[in-house]
DNA sequence: ATTTGGTGTCATAAG
DNA sequence: GTCTTATGACACCAA
């Protein structure tokens, strides 16, 4: 029985597997037996991400930045920082994060991008933007879902969730790995996909006028080269490559000025042709006589887009001209239906576009990028440049190895994941140093954290000002805010934010215990302004010049400092000589009514330099006071700072990942269409072309071209070589 | 006995 | 020149 429920269980997941390779979405832990874990982690191993830490109420606001200091929670706010600073230092190890389940399932496709999100994704997210571990699971993965089309910028279909994607990768990996052994093809040719491709193909070319695939097998039929799937798979080619070129933009870039893909794919209806020529270039030129550094190839694979249409000229060298015509729009873009159409037919080609929505999510995103934006995101060139250096690198190797049959393969399985790698790398030391340059623009630049902003003149003078004017009346308001006379930006801030100011009341509350001594706080309480004017006999005598009080030292030490402490030693001098006004009057008073005051009573010597030294320590003491306060609020913020660049760094990071994931997809799709092109080309005698000899070239007016390689060396310092086409 | 944090005070610079 | 403010440094105290 337990043999037959673990027999259900497992077909239940592949079931569910297999469905979700249809893009159906099965819930399938509510089938689960109980004592099982949820489906996720049966397929991905127990994660941590999972697990429910209660730390999150370790804190008691919503990230504990609420709590002053000094405030009297401050022990169980610490500890709780405490806790979690401790797991923001496994910043680069693995952290419970919600996040996880997103990452987890890439490892496996690319550790090297992911292994890095992971780690650095998780960090200063997770619990730190967690109110509740509940709630925050739900909030974290709605955000997550939520912002994932919107980071992709896509119009991602909806059913195509996060999750969706997530599910789906591995089973692309599988895909892929099927391709690669030769199963994919076998499989998805026994689909019946000639005739999809050819009603898609039909579809996107409705008018008779137009190329069809027809007319091409018409004209393949002439020289008895091409079977139909060739104008298909070529128009699928074409049009990746369109996409990857309005994707990515590159004629924008300054550094890559590549040509725009009406410029590259606008081709005039004409007969198709595997036309042979000498002088064409490619952007796929596999074997460089010499190597040539990008831009030398970039410059030549300009002058190959900018060449005009060649005239005929026929021999037998010359390499073969496959020409292509993707479905454009009279200005050259790719409409919704043609995009439609690509992807369906590239998903033909390549089973894991069905998995992937790469037409749909990925793509308008990056093209909503220009070209600046796609350098500095990915730090490279551009994509073009990638594939040929690439291919650059596959053929050098194709030479000495003698595995042809893969022109890009090397692209994807060498030197473009290689690149991608370094890439990222490159793209890692970028960030962090933009980072840390971002981090020291702002620590410079932010009022709040600047010392300058809260040596704002306003706020000690108004202070004055209030607890002046206060004092002429009463004597209430002198330990209110308005003597401390500091106002901080973050206490502001900490103010207006509901959920934080909780924390922060009681401890300014406390911090205005340290103007306790001041005359009018103590003066506030009667029972104090009892002890504090009927008690100085317990005041033991600090200064020489002060007369002793008979009864001092009677009492206790400790309670003679108590009281001490409690009244304060300028006021005990002060009453020890006799002074005939409040110390919160010579410490507050405006220097005028200061200055008038002491007109008023004819003062000793002694007295008068008392009264001077009280005024001047009691502003030194309120000063002292509000740079203190300064200095905390200062490293509030700048606490707070950090945390929001640890946010926004694993929110790039993540985004970074994305990118690269979908390039790699896009790069793979680009290199399955040329192998399927290419594989299905034949010559006169109806052989396939060798791959050793022979490479499919993209030429300026949507051609792609097939070359002999040993031509490519020589025809790649050709660029003016113009265009034939028949 | 030592450490640590809070507080007051002084000296000094700057506005 | 005076007053006020800010701040580093130091000492004291209590936990």
């Amino acid at each position: 029985m337990l043999s037959l429920k673990k027999y259900l269980t497992e077909g239940l997941i592949q079931f569910t597997i297999l469905l979700s390779l249809m893009g159906v979405r099965v819930d399938l832990d509510s089938y689960l037996p109980s004592h099982l874990p949820p489906l996720h982690e049966i397929i991905l191993g127990p994660t941590s991400a999972y697990t429910q830490t209660q730390f999150h109420s370790l804190r008691g606001t919503t990230d504990g930045y609420g709590v002053h200091p000094k405030s009297v929670d401050l022990d169980h706010f610490f500890t709780s920082r405490r806790l979690l600073s401790r797991m923001r230092a496994l910043d680069r190890l693995q952290v419970p994060s919600t996040e996880l389940d997103t990452w987890l399932v890439h490892r496996e496709a690319d550790s090297s991008v992911s292994s890095a999100q992971t780690g650095s994704s998780l960090s200063p997210e997770g619990p730190q933007d967690l109110p509740s571990s509940d709630s925050s699971l739900r909030d974290n993965r709605e955000t997550e879902q939520g912002r994932g089309p919107d980071e992709l910028g896509a119009s991602a279909p909806s059913e195509s969730s996060e999750l969706n994607k997530e599910e789906i990768d591995p089973i692309d990996i599988l895909w892929l790995q099927d391709i690669d052994l030769g199963a994919g093809r076998e499989d998805f040719e026994s689909r019946g996909h000639h005739k999809d491709n050819e009603d898609i193909w039909e579809s996107l070319h409705d008018d008779p006028g137009r190329e069809s695939l027809q007319s091409r097998v018409q004209v393949d039929g002439e020289t008895g080269e091409n079977v139909p799937q060739e104008g298909q798979t070529a128009m699928s080619l074409a049009d990746c490559l369109s996409l990857l070129d309005d994707t990515f933009q590159f004629a924008g870039s300054s550094e890559f000025p590549a040509p725009e893909s009406q410029s590259i794919l606008d081709t005039e209806p004409g007969p198709v042709a595997l036309d042979q020529t000498d002088g064409l270039l490619s952007p796929f030129l596999p074997d460089m006589a010499s190597p040539l550094d990008l831009e030398e190839q970039w410059q030549d694979l300009m002058s190959i887009m900018d060449m005009q249409p060649m005239d005929t000229n026929s021999s037998a060298d010359d390499p073969l001209y496959l020409s292509l015509d993707p479905p454009l729009q009279p200005n050259g873009t790719l409409d919704a239906p043609s995009l439609q159409g690509c992807a369906q037919n590239l998903s033909l080609f390549t089973p894991s576009l069905e998995a992937f929505p790469i037409s749909e999510s990925p793509l308008p995103q990056l093209s909503s990028h220009n070209s600046s934006d796609i350098n500095s995101t990915f730090g490279f060139t551009n994509l073009t440049g990638l594939l040929f250096s690439s291919s650059l690198n596959s053929t050098s190797n194709e030479t000495s190895s003698g595995s042809l049959q893969d022109p890009l393969g090397g692209i994807l399985g060498d030197a473009l994941f290689d690149e991608i790698s370094l890439m990222d790398l490159a793209l890692e030391e970028g960030f962090s140093q933009m980072q840390t340059s971002q981090l020291q623009e702002e620590l410079d630049s932010d009022s709040g954290l600047s010392l300058d902003s809260h040596r704002s003149p306003a706020s000690p003078s108004g202070s004055e000002t209030s607890s002046s004017s206060c004092s002429s009346s009463s004597s209430s308001s002198f330990s209110e805010e308005g003597a401390v006379g500091y106002s901080s930006d973050s206490e502001l801030v900490e103010a207006d934010d509901v959920e934080e100011a909780g924390g922060y009341q009681p401890e300014y509350s406390k911090f205005c215990r340290m103007s306790s001594q001041d005359p009018s706080r103590f003066n506030r309480l009667p029972f104090l302004e009892h002890v504090g004017h009927n008690h100085t006999y317990n005041m033991v005598p600090e200064e020489p010049e002060e007369p002793e009080s008979p009864l001092a030292g009677r009492g206790s030490r400790r309670q003679s400092t108590f009281i001490d402490r409690q009244a304060g030693r300028d006021e005990q001098r002060a009453r020890a000589m006799k002074i005939p006004f409040s110390n919160e009057k010579i410490i507050n008073l405006p220097v005028e009514e200061f200055n008038e005051l002491l007109t008023k009573y004819q003062l000793s010597e002694a007295q008068l330099c008392l009264v001077r030294d009280i005024r001047r320590r009691g502003k030194n003491k309120m000063a002292a006071q509000n740079c203190r306060k300064r200095k905390l609020d200062t490293i509030l913020n700048l606490e707070q700072e950090v945390k929001r660049l640890n946010r926004e760094r694993s929110s790039q990071l993540r985004e970074k990942g994305e990118n690269l994931r979908s390039l790699q997809r896009m790069k793979q799709e680009v290199e399955n269409l040329y192998q399927e092109v290419f594989s299905q080309l034949r010559d006169q005698e109806g052989r396939p072309y060798s791959a050793q000899h022979y490479a499919l070239h993209y030429t300026s007016n949507g051609n792609v071209v097939l070359m002999p390689r040993n031509a490519e060396g020589q025809q790649q310092r050709r660029p003016e070589r113009k265009d034939r086409r028949k």
